[in-house]
DNA sequence: ACCAATTGCAACTTCAGGGTTGCACATCGG
DNA sequence: CCGATGTGCAACCCTGAAGTTGCAATTGGT
């Protein structure tokens, strides 16, 4: 398992500019400035928002030549889908599994 | 359904505090003032967060006298979860999917 | 009626995040 | 070898989010 700080995954999953990218890469790995290509922002921004999304695990970089391409790893997803219902679930039995989490794990 | 948005809800998961407000309201329900006896911070920082939380649907007021109790929603983090769990597998569907006609099957 | 607690509103400060541009460095192809 | 393509790094704006303080307005309890 991953098992990550949870809390930076969501950051991460809140920016509608991150979506796209993450949109774009569903239709097949691509680098930072084939993506520029398509989306309306700069690839340096592209290459910050993939730093971002690495960092928290959901995405992974294969060097094909000279170019740098990205992969989504779809597993990241579930696996904080897992947890967060887990959570949600544990709510409605009155316990506080979030508390952990509050309090860094 | 719900059916919001979800970027917003992923973006109000994304900060400590919130989280830290929802553990504390795990505990029981509880208005901003209370909450920032517990918490370090003010009760107007709290109250603004407590906004954005019922903005998304995770939080929901209760008056009560002439305070403002706040109460977690927990089915909407499951709900979350579901939508996120599906995103999830969609991608490795297409990840499998891809791999096996790598691998000619 | 009065006092204390609680909430609501508004102005203000601070700073990290998302965006840009520019340039230097690698690397593939002809 | 040289040009084109792609990446990495750095400096720089700029908006919005998170936090603060202060005060007015509401409402409960005694």
């Amino acid at each position: 398992m991953t098992m990550k700080a949870l809390v930076p995954v969501f950051a991460a999953l809140g920016d509608e500019t991150r979506w796209s990218i993450l949109a774009a890469l569903g239709e097949g790995d691509a680098s930072a400035s084939a993506l520029a290509g398509r989306l309306p922002v700069s690839r340096q921004a592209i290459a910050k928002h993939l730093a971002v999304l690495q960092e928290v695990g959901l995405v992974e970089p294969v060097r094909v030549g000279r170019e740098v391409r990205y992969r989504v790893i779809g597993a990241e997803l579930t696996a904080t889908a897992r947890r967060l219902d887990a959570i949600g679930a544990e709510w409605d039995r009155r316990l506080t599994a979030i508390k952990e989490i509050a309090e860094g794990l």
